[in-house]
DNA sequence: TTTTAATAGATATTAAATTATCTATAGAAA
DNA sequence: TTTCTATAGATAATTTAATATCTATTAAAA
């Protein structure tokens, strides 16, 4: 969020921002922002606030932007293309370079300039290619079986779209983006 | 979570789940389990736990899965596509009943069995059908322009996936799905 | 029938996150 | 130059969330 609006900032010329003006952009309070930022190692000047330019270099050596994480992703479905789609991820340090399918109708065919290979091709290219990082769009049901794919491949952490648990060993991460739950969240708080 | 499991559970015909069967399964603790169960207002019997069909009617009361509401989404790019195709917002409690954009190539098809409309006539409609939550899914720049559009149009919630914050009235919620920033987290987890 | 074990529910403790307050500093105004 | 003000940085207080422990209850085993 902080990333995303210094860019903005950066972008109208801005050369400083406090706390101050951040909390109230992102309705949060500048005691938080503050916080936040000396996290990251933020230093700023009394009367001043932080240099613009100098604070997305923070963000971006923290956040890991300067180095790109290559990634496979398994299920092309709405859901995969979108994300395969997005290219907002290689500004946030992830590139798909490659998708895995069963569909015949998929299989070979590209995406937004990224190839469908088959899923069995997927411990080979992954090995070979050394990629640690691995998004799962599949339904539920195939999510557990690609996880036991992608942690024999030596996939080392994944990325869940799959609205299910997974069940990995306790040094591969997982992160769960569960669509559902976040919008039963969502409503719970649009309904009150 | 705890649903998705749950209604596992009920496929597989078992009857009850006791929270250290879910903490077991979901990587929790049991108290974290008890805790949350019981804020649903769940009651379980010693020894035996908590039955399977009447936790899932009481978290599908509490989640208002019961309750389907109307939305309208705002972006018919590859991201607005998979959400319209997603069928499973529909058992969260939620159906997206007409999508918008402003590309004469989407306006007037169907996608998924949702028609396209031209984002001219948002207000209207919402109006008409009594819409009230709003997904937005165009880029960055054209969301604020959109939130303005939902707010004016008598929409109460936002559920926003523009990787941009936005400033709405303070009686409209907005919960923000930022696929860049759930990246950043990511990627800083699976790198240690 | 009595004992044991598994479990929910209640309470207490601890840890983490957030918010408030205080202090120092830099720049602008007087 | 001196005073004032906005701000970062540091510390303290508060709130919230998570975890641990204790108690009561139920079903099964002895």
């Amino acid at each position: 969020m902080y990333y995303q609006y210094l860019v903005r900032q950066r972008t109208i010329g801005q050369q400083f921002v406090s706390c101050t003006n951040i909390a109230e952009e992102l309705n949060l309070v500048s005691v938080q922002v503050r916080k936040d930022l000396q996290s990251a190692g933020a230093v700023g000047k009394p009367k001043v606030g932080y240099e613009v330019k100098q604070l997305i270099g923070i963000l971006e050596e923290t956040l890991g932007y300067n180095y790109i994480n290559e990634a496979f992703l398994v299920g092309m479905g709405n859901l995969g293309q979108a994300l395969a789609a997005y290219r907002e991820f290689e500004k946030c340090g992830m590139e798909i370079v490659a998708t895995f399918d069963n569909s015949p109708l998929k299989i070979g065919r590209d995406y937004f300039g990224k190839r469908v290979f088959p899923l069995n091709k997927f411990e080979n290219l992954a090995q070979r290619m050394n990629i640690k990082i691995g998004i799962i769009t599949t339904p539920a049901q195939q999510a557990q079986e690609v996880a036991d794919l992608m942690v024999s491949s030596g996939i080392e952490g994944i990325w869940n779209f799959a609205p299910i648990h997974l069940n990995v060993p306790k040094d591969v991460v997982v992160q769960n983006e569960n669509l559902g739950a976040a919008l039963s969240v969502f409503l719970s708080k649009a309904r009150k």
